[in-house]
DNA sequence: ACTTTCTATGGAAACGTTATCTTATTCTCA
DNA sequence: TGAGAATAAGATAACGTTTCCATAGAAAGT
């Protein structure tokens, strides 16, 4: 079936050891022998077996890196794989895709299965790294190179790939203070993930300094998704006294807040201000164009795959956390609060 | 480092073939040796090693399939991922995810890249099957299970899954026309990809049954994405007669084309009836809930992954083609024409 | 009671490669 | 003109599995 080095090495009329020294380029081969190896390798079309290499040099590298994603509806993540593959790929390594979306003990049975395909090294999107699971990953990263994104484990050096969450929603909240809002609603995911608990603070934050009190009523958590946004939206419409700008958790869950308002007949930025949160490649492209913190979910991709590789050729990394400084990008969701 | 076969097979005191005959079920194993193996296994979390088996089983299985996908900005994508994902993982099977939006010879290079890495399947989604590379396609799949999305090559029984698209194209245009619009819009993507040629025989067809010439100011031809349907729609409305509706080739186009009918003004079903076509999750959101043709991607992605579980398996395959009905899924953004 | 068949087990060969040893020839430079 | 490098090449032992073969006691059929 297969052609193996075998039948290389009868044809070059050699041993097979020749024929590897050469594939390796380990130890002398002549100049004669050379030639004749690389013929028959070319009139067999020799391809080496990467099991059978994998199973001897358990070093040798699979060039592949396993990637464990919650949820492809995300947007952000579809945006994160493609700066990473785009970057990974110019070092000819490929991506294990992993959806981790259908529950807990699915990330473990993941990483199993990237363990024992010999990944070189594995990336947790936000998320996949919950409290219940940190000791399991701070473990795990002593096998293999392991790298977190948006994330962080507390006390753990594990590397990582994150925007500054708080300083992202921090800006969120300032720019729709200095446009006079001050009743802001925020709609926020569940606060077990990094990434929600960091922009609550954020949000808190820019209040505090604002002395404003943070009042409950203005706050809502829901799935960070379209619907939860709808839903959120949906929640503060329906108040006395509503907020008159809204800050979501994500862009999604700003293009949900959007559906609810102008679905009842008031406009965005003229009745109620939005800002969004990622710049997920959709946003500008929605009705009305959104109003976001940029978190450069392209570049952040592009980042974790040059840090991946350094980690895979163990060369010194400058830094074990990269924190992306998010942008306040205006569009056309807020405005001025008469 | 790693625990294998033998450690296993050393602490529940039996032999190597034993402790192998019980993970694979082949053969006779005792309840007694059962249970200390089983326990032994767990102990050590003992995990087989796939290189191991892969170079035995000359099958040289990595349990892997790659999959070429144009572009991760194209949400049809990320939903078909999320079905096959869905159903290979069910399997113990792993997807690599190859973007290969950026040129031709790309697409040899990540073929020739899963080659070397022993996929056991490769899978191209739609418009990765340039006519140029048609030959080389059945090449390949003489040599690897190949299976297509959405696309097809003429003359060849290389396995599809695909969706009935001239069908789903003349059902957006006659629920069209039967809502009285005889001015129907067609912003169409490019014609050298299969998926939009067959689009335009659905709206052509519709047009000529409904005895309407089809007129070429209501055809665009546009990058299939939302910026394509914003530019698409903005030539729609310059025009001195425009169309009272419009078809988008793509549930993003459909995006682009309500975000530039909103801005100047007019409202969406009021002053324009407009379809997209695929019905991307994100279509029930977007304010307002878009009228498309539903190709069920999700869906789509999971008959994939069965499909190429029973061709990597050797199983009969009933159909080497399967032709997914689009049905119209009716939201919000047509009306009736007065 | 004596062959079959079933159950249960372990030894050893094979899979295709690389690494370690060993051997043999040819240079190099005191 | 030797002694030690440098060059060249092969035999063989790993790597962790599975599969084939051999063995043997127990159950079952005659």
């Amino acid at each position: 079936m297969g052609i193996t080095i075998k039948d290389v090495a009868k044809r070059a009329d050699t041993s097979i050891t020749t024929v590897s020294r050469l594939m390796n380029k380990s130890g002398y081969v002549s100049k004669e022998a050379k030639k004749r190896i690389d013929k028959a390798i070319k009139d067999l079309d020799y391809k080496p077996n990467v099991m059978a290499q994998g199973l001897i040099n358990k070093s040798l590298s699979m060039k592949t890196v396993g990637i464990l994603i919650p949820d492809m509806q995300n947007l952000f993540y579809p945006a994160i794989l493609t700066g990473l593959e785009d970057e990974l790929e110019r070092h000819g390594y490929s991506i294990f895709l992993c959806i981790t979306n259908r529950g807990q003990d699915m990330e473990k049975k993941y990483i199993d299965t990237l363990l024992g395909k010999n990944v070189d090294a594995i990336i947790f999107a936000a998320a996949c790294a919950r409290e219940n699971s940190a000791d399991y990953l701070v473990e795990l990263s002593e096998k293999v190179p392991a790298l977190l994104i948006n994330d962080y484990i507390i006390g753990s050096d594990i590397c990582s790939v994150m925007a500054d969450e708080v300083g992202g929603a921090y800006k969120a909240v300032t720019y729709l203070l200095g446009l006079g809002h001050t009743k802001i609603g925020f709609i926020n995911g569940n606060a077990d993930r990094t990434t929600y608990r960091q922009k609550q603070e954020g949000y808190e934050k820019a209040l505090a300094v604002n002395e404003i009190k943070p009042n409950n009523k203005y706050l809502m958590r829901e799935t960070p998704n379209e619907q939860g946004g709808y839903k959120g939206a949906k929640k503060f419409l329906a108040l006395s006294d509503p907020p008159t700008a809204i800050f979501a958790a994500s862009d999604q869950m700003a293009i949900g807040v959007i559906r609810a308002v102008l679905e009842v007949g008031y406009s965005i930025p003229e009745d109620f201000s939005l800002i969004g949160f990622s710049n997920i490649p959709l946003a500008a492209e929605v009705y009305p164009q959104l109003t976001t913190i940029d978190q450069f979910p392209y570049k952040t991709g592009k980042l974790v795959g040059e840090m991946v590789m350094k980690m895979i050729n163990k060369e010194d990394l400058t830094q074990r956390r990269i924190l992306i400084e998010p942008k306040l990008l205006i569009r056309k969701t807020c405005r001025e609060l008469k």
